[in-house]
DNA sequence: CCAAGGATTGGC
DNA sequence: CCAATCCTTGGA
């Protein structure tokens, strides 16, 4: 086999089946990677926020495993994306034992190679990099040839509640600064 | 069936 | 500040 990137590491069931927080955390730096057809689009995580448990009120699972969030519920590893505000996809990342609901959002990232679109913000983040619900949601990421995570360089991160960041990152999103 | 509202974004 | 735009959910 030829060394080619996509045979380099990429993040396996054991690093998405500990709780949505860690995981957050420590997607920071991790490089989304997607296969778009010959094309290979990246970008390194600057922000991931966890939405944990049923308790959660942020979370769509708190009102039980509904048609849509039933995949919260499922094994790890897995991509959850919706359509939000009928405008803007969200990619999260199932986390956590199954039967635990649990989940990361991506965002933000430092575009790499090949983004389409700025990557701050959730959605954003999404049309840069051709990630849709209809063709993404519930593709297993430690598997497949078309969207997963490789290991990039840790940042140094800070957090607000269950949102963790790159300190000091251009692509995080929120208001603008400078 | 229908009404309400959303893990957002960009324009005014 | 606010509308876009459509899917999901919950209640009649």
């Amino acid at each position: 086999m030829k060394p080619t990137a996509s045979r380099l590491a990429r993040l396996g069931r054991a690093f998405f089946s500990r709780p949505a927080p860690v995981v957050a955390r420590a997607l920071l730096g991790q490089v989304l990677v997607r296969q778009d057809g010959g094309v290979r689009r990246t970008a390194r995580i600057v922000e991931a926020e966890a939405y944990h448990g049923p308790e959660d009120r942020a979370s769509h699972a708190r009102a039980g495993p509904t048609p849509r969030a039933a995949i919260m519920w499922g094994p790890p590893g897995v991509a959850y994306v919706y359509l939000i505000y009928g405008t803007s996809f969200c990619l999260n990342v199932v986390t956590g034992e199954p039967g635990e609901p649990s989940a990361v959002l991506l965002r933000a990232a430092e575009p790499l190679t090949g983004c389409l679109h700025s990557t701050r913000g959730p959605g954003n983040l999404c049309r840069a990099l051709g990630v849709t619900r209809a063709r993404h949601d519930g593709l297993d990421l430690t598997a497949g040839d078309e969207l997963w995570l490789t290991p990039g360089a840790g940042p140094r991160w800070a957090a607000r509640r269950w949102r963790f960041s790159e300190a000091g990152s251009p692509f995080v999103s929120g208001p603008r600064r400078r």
